[in-house]
RNA sequence: AGAGGAGUGGCAGAGUGGUCGAAUGCGGCGGUCUUGAAAACCGUUGUACCGCAAGGUACCGGGGGUUCGAAUCCCUCCUCCUCUGCCA
């Protein structure tokens, strides 16, 4: 959620960062939400006016009483009955009021950094680096779902039998690398100082709205109706929540945390032809980390963290590349973003693994969450990246390092699988 | 899941209708003393909103109600503890 103050005192700045987004409308937008918030002010001035009032009168008709003067209290009862009324109407204008420019302001993205390139879709984005490694002209290479069938690693049918299309059942040496991957992002996060933790994968409403699924992506997420709660599209939000309605004394920052979940999407309206084997499920695995960081740190953590998922996608030999969104297809709440893309030769497609994001003050302000510096306190800075998503790593590393009867492993993990080679 | 008990400031813990935003202790911060530190003593110490300020308003698990007035009474929901039951 953007910031009232800000909002009020950079209002153009803000209103042409938004344009970025393709929000036409928000110049008007944002005078509107001034306005409200002008006229919350008159109705908190008024009512807190009335209220002092009563509370004069409460405090008098006590002492009156108690000396004896009891006949001068029925006047001043009905004086407070007066204002009991006035206090309600006004109070129930406040909220309406309240809750307009609450609205108003949730469904407002995040200001996009300066950095961040203008653009509609993924076509504007820009390549910041890659590395490309060498594809050898010998092999033919296949596409992971080949792959997937030949070496016996997942079972797509038994899954749809189970549960349904998109929740695979990963078997045998498949199961052991997904095992191996997890292990491996975990123990490199932690030596990298992330602090390991195992979040409930089960979220509240209040937890999506902090971090800003909500009531954004209501659609994307699964829902258990009974108990009003929501599956977790990704780590990010319990772990962001953690810290929700905290006060972070500075000198305990940066604070950084990592957790392995499962995720769950439905991924809605995004199914087609293109989105075969693991490119997308519904149900997929992901190492997520997170950092809390003040206003002045917050950059410096992006680039860490962007440094560190390069590391991590480096190390499984496999080509990648490092994208800055434009601001079409930059999230609702992300100020700046970084995607991270694995290369899969056997479809000649670049899968996103990765997404590295600075969300400044946007989910701090909906979750309340702050650092004290001194004697003064200001809203946290969030940020947090995929440190990695299995699936597209998955394929990418298959296909990158199939070898007609077998696929290597890459050296980093041969101490988590035990084995170096998938073979026939 | 059933029965009983409890939720108060960073923590501990008073307060059961009237100047209570809340005693007291611990912790934190500032100071005196000291070469320095400890101890002792003095002061200070919640959050949000309105206001240029003075000041005001709200908040004692959440929501609602009774009352001129609620931390205190009533309703409801949530959480925790104890016992019983069930169970990975």
């Amino acid at each position: 959620m953007i910031e009232l103050n800000k909002l009020r005192s950079e209002k153009n700045k803000i209103a042409s960062a938004l344009k970025k987004r393709g929000l036409k409308e928000i110049d008007n937008e944002l005078s509107k939400v001034i306005e409200l918030d002008d006229q919350r002010k008159n109705l908190k001035s008024e009512l807190d006016k009335i209220l002092e009032e009563s509370n004069i009168i409460a405090k008098d008709i006590g002492v009156k009483i108690k000396n004896g003067e009891k006949d001068s209290v029925d006047e001043l009862k009905k004086r407070s009955g007066e204002l009991k009324e006035k206090s309600k109407s006004v109070s129930e204008e406040l909220k309406s009021i309240e809750i307009k420019l609450r609205n108003m302001l949730c469904n407002i993205p995040n200001i996009p950094d300066e950095i961040v390139p203008e653009g509609n879709s993924d076509t504007d984005n820009i390549i910041v680096s890659s590395k490309e490694l060498k594809i050898s002209n010998e092999i033919k290479y296949k596409p992971h779902w080949d792959l997937i069938k030949d070496f016996n690693l997942i079972d797509f049918d038994t899954g749809n039998k189970i549960t349904g299309a998109g929740f695979p059942v990963y078997i045998e040496k498949g199961a052991k690398l997904q095992r191996a991957l997890i292990n491996y992002f975990l123990d490199e996060a932690n030596s990298n100082g992330y602090s390991e933790v195992q979040p409930p994968i089960l979220i509240n409403e209040e937890s999506g709205f902090g971090t800003g699924q909500l009531p954004d992506k209501e659609g994307q997420m699964y829902k258990i109706e009974d108990e009003n709660l929501y599956m977790i599209p990704t780590a990010e939000v319990p772990i962001t929540n953690m810290y929700r309605k905290k006060i972070i004394d500075k000198g305990t920052l940066p604070i950084k945390n990592v957790a392995y979940t499962p995720c769950f999407r439905k991924e809605a309206g995004s199914w087609g032809s293109h989105v075969r084997g693991l490119n997308r499920l519904h149900q997929f695995d992901k190492v997520e980390i997170v950092q809390i960081e003040n206003e002045s740190g917050s950059d410096k953590a992006l680039e860490e963290m962007c440094n560190y998922v390069e590391s991590l996608v480096k190390s499984l030999e496999i080509s990648y590349r490092k994208l800055l969104l434009c601001a079409g297809d930059l999230g609702f709440t992300a100020s700046v973003t970084y995607d991270f893309e694995v290369y899969a030769p056997g479809q000649d497609r670049w899968l996103e693994c990765s997404s590295v994001s600075n969300f400044r003050t946007y989910q701090a302000n909906r979750m309340n969450l702050k650092v004290r510096d001194g004697k003064n306190k200001f809203l946290a800075n969030t940020l947090n990246g995929s440190a990695l998503a299995l699936p597209r790593i998955v394929a990418a590393i298959l296909e990158t390092h199939q070898n007609g009867n077998e696929i290597n492993i890459p050296k980093a993990l041969h101490k988590y699988t035990g084995f170096k080679k998938i073979n026939l």
